[in-house]
DNA sequence: CATATACGCTACGGCTCGTAGCGTAAAGAG
DNA sequence: CTCTTTACGCTACGAGCCGTAGCGTATATG
């Protein structure tokens, strides 16, 4: 789902679309983000370092806000959990990565503005939960059932439930993440990331009974 | 800090500055926020719900975020802590309060698109931070003195370091309702009440050891 | 070749921004 | 009461961006 996102792309009739000009496009959207924030992105500007006549844009997305969740989500594009011998390792490493790629200016501000608008627009609040967090969370049980595999976590005796565990316990590192970088203008560094893994960790293992955690 | 942030409000010379148009700004904002969220969010729309000149509004903010900024802080204004008699009551309130100021769509629409204005803008999150933040940190540390003048918890050995975890543990709450609310579009219920609050008296009351936590 | 689609370019009406100018309203100073 | 000072409402303005339309050109298929 990297661009053009209505419609087939060519029926195989006419000039075909430009995969260069959506890869100029995207990047350019990016670069713009970064550089000039939500408020000054405009579609001259990504058009024009884009090297692409503004029209060109409005041919492939009907606005701003769908053409910055492709531009975002491209950037969560390429996701494997690599399998480090440990469930600890395994999930470390995704935390790290998404922390990373909330830890970009340009993610940030993307997400955001996007979010904002989010909240008058259910589909978009869906768009970008299936393009981005959805994928995240994947990585996570994932790696948890390879964990199963190696015998380092107990099969589950409630599969929905453990679902919606790591449901909540994404949500909270995702949440962080943007609050602690946004808010108090710090970066998550090591300490943080040891500290959502164990998060994760802890009810996937059935630890959190030694949590004083009640919940209903 | 309701309103006016610009210099003294009136040196006593010549006509004063209405108070009624200020309160009139401020909640033709919120209400056009809500409405027309940020996008729809115009300049002229708020002048003329306020019924008040575009100029009026111009001299009085300098632009759109400073003014959004002073209309969501003024959501946060009155704030105190009710003493309910045992900290985890007291605890509860404060949560459930910031939990359910952030769940109306006009503040979630504003702090959001001002948390990616933010991006850019490191004075417009200390702002932010300043003024919506910091004070439900203080009425948490607040509630937290008084349970310990009611020996409720034992006195801090170490101050400093039970402020920055009052911040941690704070930034996690508040990034979590923002993200449970917006990316999952759930509200959040009485179940998550419980759990933020457990999740701010567990290092306060010394139980953190009992979490499989580990922070270097 | 004809057909069909994409592209770049230009131009347009509509909207918003932020500012300037002006006459009027409401306070204090003499 | 008069003078001064500041706030207010109103109008108008140049600038910028939006999203669309029209047209000639480029690149594919049959």
């Amino acid at each position: 789902m990297a661009a053009a996102p209505t419609g087939p792309p060519s029926p195989a009739k006419g000039r075909p679309r430009s995969a260069a000009a959506d890869r100029a496009i995207l990047d350019a959207t990016r670069a713009a983000l970064a550089e000039l924030g939500w408020g000054g992105l405009t579609m001259g500007h990504v058009a024009e370092r884009a090297g692409v006549a503004k029209t060109t844009l409005y041919r492939r997305w009907p606005s701003r806000n769908e053409l910055v969740v492709d531009a975002v989500a491209d950037l969560f594009e390429d996701l494997e959990i690599v399998d480090l011998g440990s469930l600890q390792a395994d999930i470390e490493a995704v935390v790290q990565r998404f922390a990373a790629l909330l830890s970009r200016p340009e993610t940030q501000a993307a997400l955001l503005a996007l979010f904002a608008e989010g909240t008058r627009d259910p589909l978009l609040r869906r768009r970008i939960r299936e393009a981005i967090v959805d994928p995240q969370k994947e990585l996570v049980r994932c790696g948890r059932a390879r964990a199963q595999e190696r015998g380092e976590l107990p099969p589950d005796a409630d599969e929905a439930a453990a679902r919606e565990e790591v449901d909540l316990i994404f949500d909270t590192i995702a949440g962080t993440v943007e609050h602690r970088i946004l808010v108090s203008g710090e970066s998550v560094g090591e300490a943080w990331i040891h500290r959502f893994t164990t998060l994760l960790l802890a009810p996937l293992s059935g630890l959190s009974a030694g949590r004083p955690a009640q919940r209903p």
